[in-house]
Order: structure tokens, then C-alpha cells, then sequence
DNA sequence: GTGAAAGCGCTAACAA
DNA sequence: TTGTTAGCGCTTTCAC
């Protein structure tokens, strides 16, 4: 009845952009300013404005600050599973970094379902999302067309495409697998065996490929039964483990595709009574959280989830916020390196 | 020079309702109740309107429903770190359900400190969330204020406290913990340790006590010594385990009150040669994701993430859209259950 | 340097 | 049942 405004929220806390510029007696253009550090705002204004805002605990509504300037300060990021071990400390790196500057994120899990990512990018679409970092390793091509034709920034990890706006994100495993490579013949072990991922997916194809050059280097001899596709699980750990003991000439050490199989190996040696490090050496890959708790630590080519969440973050932000260059597609390279822990030593005297 | 509108962006590929209604010959109020589900439009509108929506590829800018409808349907989860293992499936669950509803979630961790929470608080505030669930097991009290202030519905876990549109959950510890002591006291144990966890935390202190209750139920003496604060850590696991060895009467079990304790008993038990669970059974609680890939894999108490989630969204939904029953306060409780798997065993036969 | 005013894309009165 | 219109809270011309 004795309300006055047609559609006010009744008992309203927060204040709005006309209750500061009422206060500090000045228009809402100057608030609006002061707040977005316009250079022109005379000292004086800025200080009541400033007042003002403190006073009233005031903060901009992002939504009309998004829908009129056309900036919602928002990140996408898409990744395989955050249940898998891998990706919360991406996240956590990604999300310090984008709050650092001013970027709210979102988050999304595509559990390997061109459904789901097609939702998640949909999802996306919605929010205004001024960038995307897509990093599921693997099976994202189709869906992100909507992405592409909706001029949405890209980054990828592993995956180089030539459209404007899209920049990728290069792995250099080489670094990590040979320093791995070379810890392990400098204990002496020459029988090296690996434990490959998947060969549908990009990232082992190329991890298997830098092991055998690896090995190359090394001076050592490469042999191709001891290279054994899995599937990055434990449970691919463990059948992988055995039929590497099935052969008859066994090698003395393993590199693992990831630490998940690496896992599984520890797993099948304690389960066949083998010690490791002292009966087998066992490396991983990624160095995920939990591979400095395994028993014994697991040795591990480190890929640093913090620089990756870098490079992502800065190719979106380079993308949304430098206008002059619009189309840049920009490329970065990640490095890996060796965590030495207490799974890898050299191999036991030959009788 | 040839542009007409003001600000339009040059090459939008991203229609508004606008064009919506222009295709489909209608105003774009019937968009808008087209969209929105709204009974009234005729279906032979209706059918049009649609098709113009897909025709164009068109969907809803949320930040311009949002400024006018008051509802982002976006609704925050805090958690203590998204890199401790116990969180990433809770957030997944929460963020399917959530996304099932229409809702999009804004994650953030707290990392413990009251500084980034006020932070995150200040961040989901800004984006007008429409709900938060704060899951961080601790230290929240002190920020949470502005919420409340701002009048935002929140959910807490473990963590009850009067005040309109904020609602609890609770964990039922004591039916997953008198299982794991009545499992233990099955196989024969008579002699029970318990690693607590630091006592400032409330959940860590409710774990004891029920621990306490469960030695009695079963009919076991309680033996204080026995039970040692620790702190949650695999560090703390592995000096709580040499405390007790330190004793003269040693129990032949030990219950911790988390899985990082319980991955600390396992390790330090390896180095000193102890079997488990031959020489000495144990059991976590929480059964993280590692627990199952724990040498030998972890018998534990599981909390269920995904009745938490749903508990908590249950919350913040109804809170957000029972207008009828703005001030409610519900209180959740979410259960645990005992997983068994191979870190019990009988006791070493008394010599 | 400052303010008035025009919208951003939508929803929700209100009219018809 | 449908359309017209007034804003949601803000940024950004454009005058002054």
C-alpha cells in the first residue's frame, strides 16, 4: 500500500549505485568512475565517493556491469573429472590466479560425455564466459564449435587447431622422461619397461613416443614387449604389471604413462611379494597428490599443475582484454621434471 | 560510419530476444513467457516462437534475467581446499544436481584462512548468489555475517546456528563408527586405539566421543591412552602410530578419525615392519578417494558426499524458491557406513 | 571534471 | 491470449 517503488525488494541490504552517489552528493557517473578508476575524477569527489561507498557497504551488481559493458569478468574451465586426482590442483592454481585478477570462474566436469560438454559449453554460453580453457585432454574437438562460433576464447591443452582466438597448450614430457630415463640408467637398470596410456588418446601416444626416444638417448636398447598399453588406471596398472611378468626376460624398472598405473604396479609387485625399489623400480607420471603417499613415495615425472593453470589463464585474459589483436592464437609450452621419492633405486644384483 | 546502433558489437553471432520476436512475427513478452513456461501463450505461438529459437540458435542472457528477475539461479559452495581429497566429490555431486535444476554453482575454497574467505564471500555476494553452502568443517562463524546481512540463504555443515534462512547438516559419526568398533570387536579386538583429530575442530571432537560410546556399547574397556589427538595429517598418522607403539600395552587395532590418519598408521607400520593387517588392523573414516588404493586398500567409515550434497542443495533450493517461507531453518542428517575392505583382519593369536 | 540520459537484454506489470 | 512499456543497476556517450 504505502509502498512507493513499483518492484523494490522490501527490507533491502544492499545498496545500489544511486544510494552511494545520493550520500556522497555527486551524479552516478562519477560513483561509476571513481569506482572504475577513470583518471578524471577530481581527489576531492573520489574521496566522498570512497566514503560513501564504505559507509554503506556498497558493491557493484556484476550483472548490470556485465550486460551493459559487455565484460563479465567470467573464466570457464572445462576438465575431464574433477574427482580425478589430477585436476584440483589445476583448479585451485586457475581460480587463485583468475580472483587475483579480478575473474570470477566456472567450473565444469565433462566426465568424457559429448552430452555433458555440450551442456557444460551451453552452460558457458549463458554466463557470458569471456574465455574458455579446455582441459580434458582429449576427445573435445566437436562440441566446441558452439564455442568457436559464438567467438568465445579458447585454450587447449594438447590439441593445436588453427581458428582464430584459440591458442594452445603444449606439454614437453620429453624433459621429464628422459631426466627419468637417465635417473633410472644411472642406477644402472638397462631392461626398462613402460606402462602406456591409451592410444586413442594424444597425450600418451606422445609420452610413449618421448619414452622410446628416451631410451635412444640413454644408449640403451629399446624393447618393444616391454611396452604395454593400459588404460591410466590402477586396475590397467596391475594387468599391465603382469604381463610384463609373464615375458621371460623381465625388465628391472617401469615407467608408468601416468601415476594411477604406477599405483596399479606398486599394488601387483606388493600383491607378488616383489619389494619395490629393492626387487623393482617403479616411476610415474603427472604427480598427482596422492603419489607422495603410496607406499613406499612414488618416484614421478612432476607436470606442474600450477604452470599450466598459468598459461591457460593467460592466454583467456590476453584474449579478453587486449583488443587491439583480436584473433591471436598463441602457443605455450609446459615443462615436466623428475620427483625423486623412494620408489625407484638400482636393480638387483644379476646372479 | 555506416554503423547504425549505438554500441552494437560489429559481428554478433549471438541473437536477443529481439530477433527471437522478429522471427517469429510475435512481441517479445511472448518470447519471454515462451521461454519461461508460462501457460497462457497459445500453442500455435508458441510453436513459432520455438522454432525461432532454434532457427537462430538463441538462448537467454542470464545477467539481463537476473538484474530484472532477481534470481541468478546461481548458488556458491566455500569448501576448505578443493585439493584435499575429501572435497572434489562433493562438489561434483553438488554440481550435477545443481545443474539438473537450472542452477550454476560459483566453487571456492577458504584454504583456512578468514582472509580468502572473506573474500570468497565478498566474490559470491557480488554475483548475487542465491545460496551458499559452506562446507568448510570449521573456522566459519566469523565472516559469515556478511551473509546473513545481505540476507543471503546459506547451509552449514556441522555447524548449527540460529538465524533465519540458514539451515544445518549433520553427520551421523556414531552409526559408522559403532560399526567399525563392533567389526573389530567381531574379528576379536579387544584392544582398540583411537587417533583423534584436533580437537579445536568440532567434527574431530564429536568423532572421539562416539568412538568413546561405541568401546562401551561394545562391551570393550576404554583405555584413555589409547586414544591420541593427532591432526588429520598422514604426518600426524605416523607420529600418533609411534606414540602408541611407545607404550608398553599396545593395542592390536587402531581407529583414526580420518583416512590421511589412517594412510599415516599404514605407512609408519611398513617401516617398522608391522603387517597390516596380519600384525595390526586399522581403519579411517571419510573413505577418500585413495583409500581404495591404499596398500593394503582401506577398511573405512564413509561419509556419503553425495547425500551432503543433496542435503545441502535440498537447502539453498527451497530456501530460494519457497517465497511462502522465507525464514525457514531446516536441519539435515547425513549418514556413514563402514566400507570393509583389507586393512582388518583378526589379531596376531596371543602368545 | 561533472552530470544527464540512453540503453545493455530481459521480465513483469498493465492494457487491450 | 497478446502487446506495450517501465525499469533491473550499471557504463558510457555526449553536453556542459
Amino acid at each position: 500500500m504505502a509502498q512507493k517503488g513499483t518492484r523494490k525488494k522490501s527490507a533491502d541490504n544492499t545498496p545500489d549505485i544511486r544510494a552511494v552517489a545520493a550520500l556522497a552528493k555527486v551524479s552516478i557517473a562519477t560513483v561509476s568512475r571513481t569506482i572504475n578508476g577513470s583518471p578524471v575524477v577530481s581527489e576531492r569527489l573520489s574521496k566522498r565517493v570512497w566514503q560513501a561507498i564504505q559507509h554503506l557497504n556498497y558493491f557493484p551488481n556484476t550483472h548490470a556491469r556485465t550486460l551493459v559493458s559487455g565484460r563479465s569478468r567470467l573464466l570457464g574451465i572445462i576438465v575431464e573429472n574433477i574427482t580425478n586426482p589430477f585436476f584440483p590442483e589445476l583448479i585451485q592454481s586457475f581460480e587463485e590466479i583468475a580472483v587475483a585478477h579480478g575473474y570470477e570462474i566456472l567450473v565444469s566436469s565433462s566426465n568424457s560425455d559429448p552430452a555433458v560438454l555440450t551442456t557444460c559449453v551451453r552452460r558457458m554460453l549463458e554466463r557470458k564466459v569471456e574465455g574458455v580453457a579446455v582441459l580434458t585432454f582429449g576427445e573435445e574437438e566437436p562440441v566446441l564449435d558452439q564455442l568457436v562460433f559464438h567467438d568465445v576464447p579458447m585454450v587447449l591443452a594438447e590439441f593445436k587447431v588453427d581458428v582464430p582466438k584459440v591458442s594452445t597448450i603444449l606439454l614437453d614430457y620429453s624433459t621429464g622422461i628422459r631426466a627419468a630415463v637417465k635417473h633410472l640408467a644411472d642406477f644402472g637398470h638397462s631392461n626398462i619397461g613402460f606402462l602406456a596410456g591409451p592410444h586413442k588418446l594424444h597425450s600418451a601416444v606422445t609420452r610413449e613416443n618421448d619414452f622410446c626416444a628416451s631410451i635412444d638417448q640413454a644408449g640403451l636398447r629399446l624393447q618393444r614387449k616391454w611396452i604395454i598399453e593400459c588404460d591410466h588406471t590402477l586396475k590397467g596398472g596391475v594387468a599391465g604389471f603382469e604381463k610384463l611378468q609373464a615375458l621371460e626376460a623381465r625388465p628391472t624398472a617401469i615407467l608408468c604413462s601416468n601415476d594411477m598405473t604406477a599405483i596399479g604396479v606398486l599394488r601387483a609387485a606388493y600383491m607378488k611379494g616383489l619389494r619395490v625399489p629393492q626387487d623393482l623400480s617403479v616411476i610415474g607420471l603427472d604427480d598427482i597428490s596422492f603419489a607422495e603417499f603410496t607406499l613406499p613415495p612414488l618416484t614421478t615425472i612432476r607436470l606442474s599443475r600450477t604452470e599450466l593453470a598459468h598459461a591457460a589463464f593467460d592466454a583467456l585474459r590476453q584474449q579478453a582484454e587486449d583488443s587491439n589483436n583480436p584473433n591471436m592464437q598463441r602457443e605455450f609450452l609446459v615443462s615436466t621434471s623428475l620427483v625423486v621419492r623412494e620408489s625407484t633405486a638400482p636393480p638387483p644384483a644379476r646372479k
